[in-house]
DNA sequence: ATATATTATTTAAACGTTTAACTAATATTT
DNA sequence: AAATATTAGTTAAACGTTTAAATAATATAT
């Protein structure tokens, strides 16, 4: 029923030379007489011969295939990630199979193990966990890996595996920063999962601002948002429960950013003049007029050009013994959510009807 | 360098059988006794054995992997649909490869070798273009198809390909009809691609609502807005200079509505006193408070799970002779665009500044 | 004219599986 | 006891490619 595919047998057949030949040919092998390498080309183009990446795969241990795992796809910050690395990869004739973990560990391994058995030529792993052992093995096995923007944070293994991660102290820093100078002393912070570089390293910098500055530490400040939209709602509202509520947040993705955002809204506060909000990654619904959140960001397009173009090099050359750590400058993205502009977020009460 | 993986081949060595013998028994072929299947399992187990799929789709001409071709993944609208896509396609053992065209015939046809060479079951398109060369080969070869979203418009095809798409005449409708019972009847359409199905029937529903209800169809006030934000956002603009500038706004994607918006807000006009707006598709960032926006939209997610249903069903059957066209129903999401909620959007200028 | 080098191709094995067909051993039927 | 059936494997070929090694044919050097 499916019509099949011409190989290199049938090419082999109506040039009447054996498959062998045609596989030089094909690729131009200086041992094969120009004149049939013309012929062979002719005719491949003639049945509309295109190699079986599978065979190819199989014999030659190389697919031109790059595994990826993110925690999920629909975060515009991973989805922005994923355009960088498709590109990027493409840009050296690979391409990415992507697959969402949720930020579940067995779902990471299996699909770890999928991407594996598929033939990947290296992977990208963008979802990992700081001791996440998935990521062990495959140190361990040697197998080609670059991961991005989340990194391993234990000893042993922080010095072996090549990362392109953005600046998490300076970044937390820089919001905190922000904040700080507009005049907030009170800054309650959402953190992301405390098992991931970017949740630990962030919650670490806020810390690390406030004693620089001589601001007690209250550890009611800081909920764990966890990465997603229902998590970090409901964090937000602790905060906002709080007695002595803060007067500015700082949100470890702008993901949990705007659900804060949504929070702080329907409490019938008013952004920022009741609490200001900063969040982290810079993405693109943070930028539309309305939304106006104030953010830091790394270019997260780049980061993922920057790690598939270092995993290719790993692959390409079998291993090199050189291990790549990239840190991404973060920038501070100044809106409206933190006062320094001259504008407002009011939540419907406050605005009461009128049409 | 890179520790290589048990093969079927190891298991046999170990346990002094053949291969194949390996191979039967660890799917519990019941030609082998019940006492060596436990024991290669136990061995396989030990070795760490996984299948090599690359092998086993050269064979079998089965890969248990679905290749996908979108647009772009950073649409929010495609985001859905691949989460859904991907979700779907894990409930029945298989993977998906995504790949972007950008809505680019050759990317588009150079994608689609791609994902067939590397040995993809099948295939769901949710780019196509309405007489797309490359989806009409896809059918010549009777290789397992589903479209979703986009399908082809031409007579000869559109009866021979499966599709999930939304029903997009009503939904247009719906959007229409919602501007006009408030009072609209000069209302610009920004139009996605007039060579896509969604562009084309969006614009259609449009235009046969104005003339169910005798208003006048004005060229002038249906803009190309590419279904991209950089050209919506001209698009809008053309709009708003027009001397008898329209009081509402249909755009074609949420994706080019908050485009729009942001170049009517840019223009110093409110929404929706000034001027009104709705979109199509309910992506995420509508929902946002300061967004709102209002819009018509379908069950994406779903909608990716009903097309990788179909898909699977043709794969698993070797192509059965159904053909499955599915349409979509679409729901009116009222927000705060259109003059109906008691809120309203203002420009910048219009709020002046205050601190 | 013989030995050596060069060129163009073929042969054969391999990658890791699957599967149909064959075989040997044991069990069941007549 | 001979004929037949069942069980539990083994053998061999295949999927579509690649690649090292062998070979044959021709050209060049001695």
């Amino acid at each position: 029923m499916i019509k099949k595919k011409a190989t290199i047998k049938d090419i082999a057949k109506v040039a009447k030379i054996t498959p062998a030949a045609v596989s030089m040919a094909l690729k131009d092998h200086p041992r094969i007489s120009k004149a049939t390498r013309i012929n062979i080309h002719k005719i491949a183009k003639q049945l509309n011969y295109q190699p079986n990446f599978l065979a190819r795969a199989l014999v030659s241990k190389k697919s031109f295939t790059i595994g990826v795992t993110v925690p999920n796809v629909t975060d515009s910050f991973y989805a922005e990630l994923l355009q960088g690395l498709e590109d990027g990869a493409s840009e050296f004739g690979f391409n990415t199979i992507q697959c969402s973990t949720k930020n579940i560990l067995a779902k990471e391994k299996s699909n770890i193990d999928l991407l594996r058995n598929r033939g990947v030529d290296g992977l990208i792993i963008a979802s990992a966990e700081n001791e996440d052992p998935n990521i062990k093995s495959i140190i361990d096995d040697g197998f080609p890996l670059v991961m991005v923007n989340r990194r391993l944070t234990g000893k042993q293994y922080c010095n072996v595996v090549d990362y392109v991660v953005p600046d998490n102290l300076s970044g937390a820093d820089m919001a905190m920063e922000h904040l700080y100078s507009l005049g907030h002393r009170r800054i309650g912070v959402i953190t992301g999962l405390p098992n991931t570089s970017t949740g630990k390293e962030r919650t670490e910098g806020a810390k690390r601002f406030l004693k620089n500055n001589g601001i007690r530490i209250e550890s009611k400040l800081f909920v764990n948002g966890g990465w997603n939209k229902e998590t970090a709602y409901s964090a937000t509202n602790k905060l906002l429960k709080l007695p002595d509520k803060p007067t500015a947040i700082f949100a470890a993705s702008d993901e949990m950013a705007l659900a804060a955002r949504e929070a702080i809204l329907d409490a019938g506060l008013n952004i920022p003049s009741d609490i200001a909000l900063i969040g982290f990654d810079n993405i693109a619904p943070a930028q539309y007029r309305g939304i106006d959140l104030s953010s830091v960001g790394i270019k997260t397009y780049e980061m993922g050009k920057a790690a598939i173009k270092i995993l290719i090099e790993k692959v390409e050359r079998r291993m090199s013994p050189m291990v790549n750590k990239v840190t991404m400058k973060p920038e501070l993205f100044i809106r409206k959510t933190c006062g320094f502009q001259a504008y407002e977020y009011r939540s419907v009460q406050s605005i009461g009807l009128k049409m």
